[in-house]
DNA sequence: TGGATGATTTTGGTACGCCATATTATGGTA
DNA sequence: TACCATAATATGGCGTACCAAAATCATCCA
């Protein structure tokens, strides 16, 4: 569907972004939240007629998502959906442990109470998202408080690799979400993590953070058996 | 790949790589060995005449280099080589030290003697290319020994990460690997994360790629502060 | 029925043109 | 001479048209 009602604020739509910028956010976004379904073809000339843009940029467009890890080349049958297997899934979620426990311990080690704080503050949102039933918030949230983790101890370029994977399993993200506890659990494991920032426990934060990503793995997991008969 | 084994004879050897991709690896390849330095611009008609491509082709190539993080894209002045600051460079070597730490962890876990054996036989073409002065041997088998260790526990999403990430310090390692001493330093080192593995010991070999890892860091460090002033 | 043949679709690739902006000459005036 | 307005150039951003090769689908004939 178009999408283009999601205008929160009043952004100014003109600066620095290139159309080329513009379309890449509008596929990526297209995917990620399952306009486009894992093994759909993606058609340049489809394509261009639905962004409205020319087939130059729709190529560019579909070789960043490519090297994205979102979109997959055929030879000769051209670009599809990445579709995320089992393994894969597994693999991603296990970088995501290694990374944010690193993070995690970094925090720690700072004993800088303002991170725990602004940690506190987005598992607050987080909280209230979920009261609220709202799963998009949750997940924009849940972002915030690993952004903060990262961007708190300057780790931007591992913040952007664990952005990078998470994108690949968003709609597995948004489906742990919505399982049972989780609301409850999740939140309780992410607060193991900011109280032992707070107490400086390096160790303990990193632990906290691993749990935290093992058990939403491990419920990816049991969605994929449960919906991916086979690859 | 296609092994349709009919009339191999009168086949025509067709470069299964499309033209797109074979300037991919020319202009990375540029990238990294040199040819191109950083901060260097990269105007597309001119890299359409020295490659003899199309513009298409090259601004695809610039976009896919572009998300890989080896080129930087400047609003109304167009792409760059991009520039390695030391901060980032050390963020790279961090997260390289996670991720290698945690798959020389799991190959510790795996018991498996053929890891190890394999490993050595790595480790030994590194050091006949010492031996031989030749350093882009020393690269490539260092690569292969690293491959090795992500692929024997099946984690080529970490090892693509690794990989990724390790072409933006390409120059560095070349540099590293000539300083005093590395000759013999390196591969004593990594022969501590064999010896871990083939003992079995998951936490050694974690520690001991960590260390490894850490220590070309701090020469890296050191030759950035020697020929960069300033960012 | 089965296979050769042709039409269609789609990607891979090229060439060219237009516009907007940024930089650099350039030239004229105070 | 100093300085500022303007023109020329360079370059990226974007679009269109076209062609070739490959895959797929439809068709028709032995």
């Amino acid at each position: 569907m178009n999408d283009d009602g999601l205008s929160t604020a009043i952004r100014v739509e003109r600066p620095a972004k290139t159309l080329r910028e513009l379309a890449l956010d509008k596929v990526r976004e297209a995917i990620v939240n399952g306009y486009f379904r894992p093994g759909d073809r993606l058609v340049e000339r489809d394509l261009c007629a639905q962004l409205g843009v020319s087939r130059t940029i729709v190529r560019e467009v579909l070789r960043h998502l490519e090297s994205e890890g979102l979109v997959a080349n055929l030879p000769n049958k051209g670009p599809i959906v990445a579709q995320l297997n089992h393994d894969e899934a597994k693999q991603i979620y296990e970088i995501r442990a290694a990374l944010e426990g690193m993070a995690a311990r970094l925090c720690a080690e700072q004993n800088n109470p303002a991170i725990a704080d602004a940690l506190d503050k987005s598992l607050e949102d987080i909280r209230q998202s979920y009261r609220g039933k709202d799963m998009a918030g949750v997940l924009a949230h849940t972002s915030s408080f690993y952004q903060t983790l990262f961007s708190s101890v300057d780790r931007h370029v591992a913040w952007g690799v664990v952005n990078l994977l998470t994108v690949r399993i968003n709609h597995l993200r948004s489906m742990t979400i919505k399982t049972r506890d989780r609301d409850v659990q999740g939140p309780a494991q992410m607060a193991r993590i900011v109280d032992a920032i707070r107490r400086g426990d390096g160790e303990g934060a990193y632990r906290a953070a691993m749990e935290h990503v093992a058990s939403a793995s491990a419920i990816a997991q049991a969605v994929l058996s449960d919906r991916q008969p086979a690859d």
